[in-house]
DNA sequence: CACAATTGCTACACACGTGTAGTAATTGGC
DNA sequence: GCCAATTACTACACGTGTGTAGCAATTGTG
């Protein structure tokens, strides 16, 4: 275990009132997740980034998977509240193909400047607990079936091809996680310009 | 560890030859990572699946590693020879998208047809050993550029828009990964003849 | 400035995986 | 049928993570 050498007692850490000792304890978990990925997180990995011993943690959290649950709750929030920023809220419809880009634009800049948030997301390991995979499935889930709608719609208006929605659905999606990922793992691989450049000529190509 | 129970000996597994036992091994651990994940592999689990003690794993393989490396060559064999049996020899280039349409068909078949192969691939996990999913990568990366150059060549060809190819072969390559673990994961959600189907449509609409 | 509540630490018992030395069962060849 | 080579098993020492009981330091409040 962590250095159970006896004798010297081991200093205090800051004593700190119990709820921010969570969110500290939250972003050590994150810190861990994204540095050394979600096989190195453990109750004693969080307790030594955060510079604590682990009973502290349990003073604060049940047990792993509490804890867990509890960060992915925050992140899941901070990740949709970026997705509805990104996302135009009154989609003005006269110029689709402008409005697609745009938004695919805005897309890459929010993953661009919040990688700690998307990682866990996007690289979400089948390491990961059940239910919090079920929960970020759920989302996906949620996020295909809107973009299915936006995409009869579209393809309607925009006088496209007649296409099954749901799976045109799964494939936009798949190519977005997909460039996601490179922008986490790679960012500097493609400039956004270009992606969003093929983007808008994928579009002009399918009139 | 797996029942030390003292007194009761344990009966003996069949004596097989070590080249045997070494198949068998590297079944169960495929067996153990297919059915538990990534995660549950461990040479007692493999033990354990294999009915045999630990020793005997010892006995055939260096260690957890040496085995790993040991499935992964096998297994990308078998991946890589049942790739190129999906992709067309020799490619009739009169009607480049029936091509693409029959190759996709070829490809779906092949992964519902072995999904203990594909699994470790298509859903292969951050927790996997960093030097297996090198490998991985190695292949995807070789593919894609494969890709690449007939998206070249193909665009050119079919007189289709001027496009980055290398973007659009990853999008397709996402694509494609996509719908291979839905394959896996959820075999029955979509039937073969509607992907294919969506693609032609897809490929038309491309004119 | 003392003291009680709060926070943190040490140390333990337990669980499970690794790797190995020593021993026992099996089996093919004589 | 015996025996030596082969194969398999038991038992141990060790490493690392979990969860908890009991004690120690800190701190703010009277």
């Amino acid at each position: 275990m962590s250095s159970t050498r006896t004798g010297a007692r081991r200093p205090y850490a800051a004593r700190v009132p119990v709820a921010v000792r969570r969110e500290q304890l939250l972003d050590a978990a994150l810190t861990v997740i994204v540095r050394d990925g979600y096989d190195a997180v453990s109750i004693d990995a969080i307790a030594r980034e955060a510079g604590v011993t682990r009973p502290v943690v349990y003073g604060v959290f049940d047990d792993l998977r509490d804890l867990l649950g509890t960060l992915l709750d925050r992140q899941q929030a901070r990740a949709l509240a970026q997705l509805a920023d990104a996302l135009p809220p009154v989609p003005d419809l006269s110029d689709p193909d402008r409005l697609v880009a745009d938004t695919a634009r805005r897309m890459i800049e929010t993953v661009r400047a919040d990688p700690m948030t998307w990682q866990p997301i996007l690289l979400a390991p089948s390491s990961m607990p059940a239910q919090a995979r079920a929960r970020i499935e759920a989302d996906r889930e949620n996020f295909r079936i809107q973009l299915t709608g936006l995409l009869e719609l579209g393809l309607a208006l925009r006088g496209g091809p007649a296409l099954d929605a749901e799976i045109v659905a799964h494939a936009i999606l798949a190519v977005l996680e997909h460039f996601g990922r490179i922008l986490l793992t790679d960012p500097d691989r493609f400039e956004t310009d270009r992606l969003v450049a093929t983007i808008a000529g994928l579009l002009q190509a399918l009139k």
